[in-house]
DNA sequence: CTGAAAGCGCTTACAG
DNA sequence: CTGAAAGCGCTTACAG
């Protein structure tokens, strides 16, 4: 087995017949090498299958070339939509970074700091993982950008949803139907809500309060893992806690695989969607229109908010005093058959 | 805003009062460093918050400790279940290496001749891409260890399926209820066909043979995109094209996503499943079990591959000289209501 | 037990 | 128009 040695400037440059320098100077054409000299070059390079090692230039440029993309997790639909759009922009617009995946399983600052320390990124984009004020900062003294999605983050470039909205929106179509016991399934109480459970919660309540409803604590509920069969042994749990007054309406902010979840277990128990129980689910992911009653939900532009975050990476990568910006998108109601 | 200088090894030499030479040994836990001197270091290197630039240390090791997982496209669900089985296995083991993606839109030759190049990792594994033969030697002769999934890559490591298998299955599923008309859906036929497609294709011609039965290439339909919408236009392509001969089962050999769209539309035209149409999927995606009827599909066990896969890759990495692998796992048939 | 030196492969002022 | 030199921040034989 050939176990060939990497191929360096310096055979370039020797094979050529110049100096290194020179060699490098022709690759990144710097004015005032001559035409010949610069064919020789090429040539040398051709010949050779020459690579520029992307570590040391790295180092020296004091530049990775590299995004950094932080999750807690990857792989839900949530992150796989936004991370589509990302790729869809890279592709389109032929820039030359590279995506670094970071996951933070368990200490989401130590990773953050680690990727700024380390200079492992030149940019991190944040997805619903929250900064704190001093890592924010340590990004900011760094001047490394920093887009922080679907979290606030004071003081830096943020992308949100508005989960208020979407989750009044939610509501407001149970109530419009007539639904009066509506009940709230969140998800995940591990640790931190995350921002936009409280901001769906406060969306939730808000709309009962416009028709002077309150929201009953009793009718609350929260899921551990996002499955399907979470949302089946959900049903029976809520069915049980609040019987005989069982609800006539949900709403799955914890999103819509719950939602088809607890829609399929209804069904099982002959609980007749909607005519008996109502569900509004959220995310309106791909099979949302499949099910029967296709699942009334809740649309957030993800591609879009992916396609934004990498934009506002590469600006504030190439304009690095720009203002820190504030965006947020508006979630939209998809009414189907299940309300 | 201040702009701090980054601290180096330098440094922390300076505050502990030795040499850098120290501090890396320090750092490194080489033998014969007093455990005073040592203490001084560290102590050091809390006060400044001394982190070693990754850069540099790669390129003196020789070393990224990143794996490149490269495909054509992320955020399909084969991908993305292949990630999580990765993912995972980076949080068991604790192991240092990052992950880097790499997505192949156009050329993905080059993309790879890039990774090995450029030293942009240690290894490399690929989704669905199939490697030259060049290039498989290229990252043997630069000892850089490649697996290779889903694709067919002699004297590589490869993990596969067995989409033979997999697509017997459905078919026999479809023969064993009666169905004498079979027609076959097979993805997107731009470019290379891929293994797995073609695969596809032979298992379902095996199961017809063994029944003495001949495909019928007026019921072989292609797709282009992976939308279910295109389910959709399918079915009434397939009918019209068909008429008056339709076909009384569908093998959607190009996913669940189809083969959904598929059934949707037949129920739209009144049409009943089962009954007058039987439909097999293939992936067994989450929503499966949601519509109505239940999808028949086939399983493959993707989160075990992407284990497996980064398993084989720390291997390679710490016995660089271990035979190539050729695994294959088997798929397995989850009958549902829709044959 | 610790330090001076060379080197990883590149880029970039600075001289000629 | 081209080359010699310094330096990016680290690691690692090699001397003392």
């Amino acid at each position: 087995m050939r176990r060939s040695k990497a191929v360096t400037i310096h055979d370039v440059a020797r094979l050529a017949g110049v100096s290194h320098t020179t060699v490098s100077w022709a690759i990144h054409g710097h004015p005032g090498i001559t035409e010949a000299t610069k064919a020789r070059v090429f040539k040398a390079i051709e010949e050779l299958d020459y690579h520029p090692n992307y570590l040391a230039r790295s180092l020296v440029r004091g530049r990775t070339n590299a995004i950094a993309v932080v999750a807690s997790f990857f792989s839900s639909p949530f992150e796989m939509e936004v991370l589509k759009g990302i790729e869809q922009r890279i592709h389109e617009e032929e820039i030359r970074y590279g995506i670094n995946l970071f996951s933070t399983m368990n200490d989401p600052e130590k990773v953050l700091r680690e990727i700024v320390n380390g200079k492992r990124a030149d940019a991190a984009i944040l997805l619903s993982v929250s900064p704190s004020p001093e890592t924010v900062a340590l990004f900011r003294d760094n001047s490394m950008p920093l887009i922080v999605i679907d979290e606030d983050a004071p003081s830096a470039r943020t992308i949100q949803l508005n989960n208020y909205r979407g989750a009044s929106l939610a509501t407001e179509c149970l109530l419009r139907r007539g639904r009066e016991r509506i009940a709230l399934v969140l998800g995940s109480t591990a640790g931190d809500p995350g921002l936009s459970q409280t901001e769906r919660r406060r969306g939730f309540e808000s709309a009962l309060a416009a028709r002077g409803m309150k929201a009953d604590p009793r009718l609350t509920f929260y899921i551990e893992d996002y499955y399907f069969e979470e949302g089946q042994t959900l049903l029976a749990r809520i069915l049980e806690t609040t019987a005989p007054d069982v609800p006539d309406g949900i709403f799955c902010a914890a999103g819509d695989m719950i939602a088809m979840g607890i829609m399929l277990e209804a069904k099982n128990r002959g609980m007749r969607v909607p005519e008996d129980l109502s569900i509004v689910g959220y995310d309106d992911i791909p099979s949302a229109a499949l099910v029967s009653p296709p699942l009334t939900t809740i649309r957030q532009p993800l591609m879009r908010i992916g396609r934004r975050a990498w934009d506002e990476t590469i600006k504030a990568l190439e304009t690095p005093d720009g203002d820190e910006c504030a965006i947020i998108y508006e979630p939209q109601l998809v009414e189907r058959g299940s309300v």
